[in-house]
DNA sequence: ACTAATGTCCTTTTT
DNA sequence: GGACATTAGT
């Protein structure tokens, strides 16, 4: 009562959520389910901090993405201004990208090079390629795990702290038999990343988390703040516990938020038990729940509570609508995937119509791939979308080539970045290229030294061109966004003999050169570039127009957080949600079924489930004959339809007609129109 | 010895 | 369209 007195703005909160943002001491969990202004309460908590004298500096705010950490700083800003107070400088970001500004400035005490370089997903598996040629295990009868599996596992064993008897066992049976292999693999794949000066993504979280809790360094940088506070902690892997344990410290306190039925990332290893074990890892926890939600109307909410009534195992209790009555849930059986298509056009034009901007409508899907005819279709109508998730932009041969580059310039000893702009020169294969590189690293790394290697004639000059430009590169002393274009520069000709639409990759590289123009450091670029890739085509296109509005498309997994008046989940058919990829076990389907969960709770006033009987194109899992069925977890008990035709006309099967000589004679004369 | 081209199989979600 | 193995070509 007090407090609001002093902060007025407090009584924009309820209860509950009050007490979240005004605790005082301790460990704090909030359990706070869909809806219930999990974001609000923890911007709310960050401006009430610093309302209350806390030095923003000392303040780290852990989140799932950096736009999450960005939105929450942006509207703790809000706050405080309305009491005349600066926000300051509040760490925000991802587990991942605090990690690298720790580790920036702690090398040294880590025994790390502070020229160290970041390794993406592709890179490390990459790595991981290359080490398994080197150490023979390729090319036998029986055949190895290939590059991104051994990540995989790799990778699973740090996250989850497990070893790789345990690994193998429970994800990877069908690699048990290659056990020693893998653990030589890894060995040499541990050494080459030291020796290479490179740390791959899960190395950013495990020497933060030996950092936190060194018994010397840990306190250290513990007492460096005063509150932590995480988002999204039901997707958070054991690795970012023992961060969280070793930051806590003497006089601070951590507050965590988040909720088991949305945990939707334990194919990343992520840990629902991070978040119900916390009150036993953490001593005199206190537990706070949020379950009045503000998002969704009745009808939508009560379909939500029937669909994860079916998960066999649940904390969090049932949520109550704060906003009443509206429309029914949809259930809308398609004839097919272009009628489902044509249904969902229908239906966000007709919401416009009413008054719906396009940027409050999204469409979901499981998988990145399943929005692809919709994407034809909305371009064909000329209607505007952003879609979210699945993008890889980074992973676009030519995009990754002109890094390559600039990385070179950055950590000469990265030879994945070498080997690979070495093998874009005619005549340079994998044996001349790691030939150049031993040249190169016998002159002590130095990039200009490429010059004088004596490669192949066809590409002499090329490598001549490439020290130059390198030289360049090191020498001067110029923004990002030039040196890209003068690496595009030295690129562009070869682009043009690689790959067939040599236009579209240039524009690719463009837009590129438009992101580096919002960086001073070419290392803040590659490193930003590789923690927080874009992720829609919104990041990739200029800035908006202010009248400008477009249709949302996004995967489950990039919508969380989000939320939108109207909702269409397409494909919700079994094969595709749940994905037959995780149809393998118990845990596996549990997991699709969240999935499903945060899908459906991102709409507040209109929710359309949509599936198509029929696939033409693509294989349907379960049944072979081309029809697909309801997702399992959407059944008319739990989406109460009141839509029980189908809709579209699925065009007649014509195959019977013709003669097979018929047929032949049609294609012939379609083939020689041009004759 | 090395590179370039061809053929076959598989295709989730993301820091 | 990518990963990987195999084959053709220099």
């Amino acid at each position: 009562m007090e407090d609001i007195q002093r902060f007025p703005w407090l009584a924009e909160l309820n209860p509950n959520q009050r007490a979240a943002v005004t605790y005082g001491e301790g460990p704090l969990l909030v359990v706070a389910g869909a809806g219930t202004g999990k974001t609000r309460t923890l911007a709310y908590r960050v401006a009430y901090l610093v309302s209350i004298g806390v030095d923003p500096g000392r303040i780290l705010l852990l989140t799932f993405t950096r736009r999450a950490a960005q939105d929450m700083l942006t509207r703790a800003a809000a706050i405080t201004s309305r009491t005349g107070l600066a926000l300051g400088n509040v760490w925000g970001g991802t587990f991942h990208s605090v990690a690298h500004r720790l580790l920036r400035t702690n090398a040294k005490s880590m025994g790390l090079s502070p020229q160290f370089t970041v390794l993406d997903e592709t890179d490390a598996a990459e790595l991981m390629g290359l080490l398994r040629a080197e150490l023979g295990f390729t090319g036998g009868a029986r055949r190895f795990p290939r590059k991104s599996t051994c990540l995989n596992i790799y990778s699973r064993c740090v996250n989850a702290e497990l070893p790789l008897p345990d690994v193998l066992g429970r994800h990877y049976p069908w690699c048990a038999n290659w056990e020693d292999e893998l653990k030589k693999l890894f060995r040499h794949y541990e050494r080459r990343k030291h020796s290479g000066r490179l740390l791959d993504f899960d190395d950013l979280l495990v020497y933060w988390a030996e950092l936190a809790t060194h018994p010397r360094l840990g306190p250290r940088l513990a007492e460096r703040f005063d509150h932590v506070l995480v988002d999204e902690y039901q997707d958070t892997n054991v690795v970012q516990a023992r961060i969280l344990r070793g930051m806590r410290g003497e006089g601070n306190s951590i507050m965590v938020v988040g909720d088991d039925a949305q945990s939707i990332y334990s194919f990343r290893a992520a840990e629902v038990r991070n978040m119900l074990d916390f009150p036993v890892q953490f001593p005199n926890t206190t537990v706070m729940t949020l379950e009045e939600n503000y998002r969704s109307k009745t009808p939508i909410l009560e379909t939500t509570n029937r669909l994860i009534a079916q998960a066999r195992e649940r904390y969090t209790k049932d949520l109550w609508s704060a906003r009443g009555e509206g429309a029914r849930p949809q259930l809308v059986t398609c004839v097919d995937e272009h009628a489902q298509d044509d249904y969902v056009i229908a239906r966000v034009l007709e919401h416009w119509e009413q008054g719906t901007p396009l940027r409050d409508q999204a469409i979901l899907f499981r998988a990145s791939h399943l929005s692809a005819s919709l994407e034809v279709e909305l371009g064909r109508r000329g209607i505007p979308f952003h879609k979210y998730g699945g993008l890889r932009f980074l992973e676009n041969a030519h995009i990754k080539d002109v890094l390559a580059i600039l990385r070179i310039a950055e950590n000469a000893r990265d030879e994945l970045a070498w080997l690979r702009v070495l093998k874009l020169l005619e005549g340079i294969g994998d044996a001349t290229a790691a030939a150049a590189l031993r040249h190169v690293a016998a002159a002590g790394y130095d990039p200009r030294s490429i010059s004088t290697y004596n490669g192949p004639s066809s590409a002499r000059e090329h490598l001549h061109n490439l020290g130059l430009l390198l030289a360049d590169l090191l020498e001067t002393d110029q923004l990002p966004a030039a040196q890209l274009s003068r690496v595009r520069g030295y690129y562009e000709p070869l682009l043009e003999k690689l790959y067939e639409q040599p236009e579209v990759r240039s524009r690719d590289l463009a837009s590129l050169e438009q992101i580096a123009s919002g960086f001073r450091s070419r290392q803040r670029f590659l490193v930003e570039l590789q923690l927080d890739p874009p992720n829609s085509t919104s990041d990739l296109a200029g800035p908006p127009h202010l009248d400008d509005d477009w249709l949302i498309l996004s995967t489950i997994h990039s919508a969380k957080g989000g939320e939108w008046d109207v909702v269409y989940l397409v494909h919700a058919a079994d094969g595709f949600l749940p994905s037959d990829m995780a149809c393998g076990s118990e845990e596996e389907l549990e997991e699709e079924l969240r999935v499903a969960y945060v899908a459906l709770t991102r709409a507040r006033d209109y929710l359309y489930v949509l599936w198509p009987l029929r696939y033409y194109y693509r294989r349907v899992p379960s049944s072979g004959h081309g029809y697909a069925q309801l997702s399992r977890f959407m059944s008319s008990e739990v989406v109460q339809t009141m839509e029980p035709k189908a809709h579209g006309v699925a065009p007649e099967d014509l195959s019977d007609v013709l003669s097979t000589a018929e047929q032949a004679d049609l294609t012939a004369r379609m083939r020689s129109r041009w004759d």
